[in-house]
DNA sequence: ATGGTAGAAGGTCTA
């Protein structure tokens, strides 16, 4: 089974390149960010008519997440349980059921930026991810694969970063930051691309200013994180970078994780 | 030392 992640920078501006990926990457499962509209305007029918059941969790000008599967899903939430005044959509999950393989939980997320750090943005952003972190818990209890999929918004180590010196301190890369992912990893996950063999590793998200695209001035952004029974079953992963450099594309490129 | 770009909405914010 092949489950993508996609921050894709609003999907109604990005649907000629988002269509062209799903007919050449066919992923079973895909969860895309920053869909930036509203549910009523999710192009639904461009998706079923590709063979996907649509799950939508948006939002209007901001954020917005969806899950898109071959398969039939149950168990549908929207929304990151444990704060019930947050009303950004920025959550999605999903039991994913193939006919001929055992299940997987998948959710999708996107986890805010934070910046300024320090601020209440960032204060939101910390928030979160403990909360993501008690999620995660809840679902490593259920000792079952589980795949938590998105924009993390999170630069993990230095190397994943053209400019480790010049980022430290962004909202992105700095010590709280690092240390609630590493609290969230260190549950027990494994990051999909690091068990990638051969050039796995790679950024997933270039700015559009600057021209960072052209000087490779990326950071790796987006993460599969997988349960120990997911881990078990993994068989590859990557980086779509090559949509980065096509006509207006998004600012992330898709991620994905192939597994047994 | 500031602004560079993109998107949605709408005359500005978020990233």
């Amino acid at each position: 089974m092949k489950i993508a992640t996609f921050n894709v920078n609003s999907i109604n501006a990005r649907l000629p390149r988002i269509t062209e990926w799903f007919d050449k990457a066919k992923p079973d499962v895909a969860l895309l960010q920053e869909i930036k509209c509203v549910d009523e305007k999710f192009p639904v029918s461009e998706f079923e008519d590709r063979g996907y059941n649509v799950e939508v969790h948006g939002q209007k000008t901001y954020n917005g997440v969806a899950l898109l599967s071959k398969f039939p899903v149950d168990d549908v939430m929207r929304g990151l349980p444990g704060d019930k005044e947050d009303d950004q959509a920025r959550y999605i999950e999903a039991l994913i059921m193939p006919d001929n393989e055992a299940p997987v939980r998948v959710g999708g997320l996107y986890l805010p930026n934070g910046n300024p750090a320090p601020g209440p943005k960032y204060d939101y952003k910390l928030k979160w991810m403990k909360r993501l972190k008690k999620r995660a818990e809840t679902l490593l209890d259920y000792e079952e694969a589980f795949v938590l999929a998105g924009d993390y918004n999170v630069i993990p180590q230095a190397e994943d970063v053209h400019d480790p010196a010049g980022w430290w301190g962004d909202a992105l890369y700095r010590e709280e930051t690092l240390v609630a992912f590493r609290e969230i990893v260190n549950l027990g996950l494994t990051d999909a691309l690091r068990q990638a063999d051969s050039g796995g590793i790679r950024y997933t998200f270039w700015d559009y200013q600057r021209g960072a695209w052209e000087k490779d001035h990326g950071i790796r952004i987006d993460h599969l994180l997988m349960s120990p029974q997911a881990a078990d079953r993994f068989k590859d992963a990557g980086v779509d970078r090559a949509e980065r450099g096509k006509e207006k594309p998004s600012d992330h490129v898709p991620v994905w994780v192939e597994i047994n």
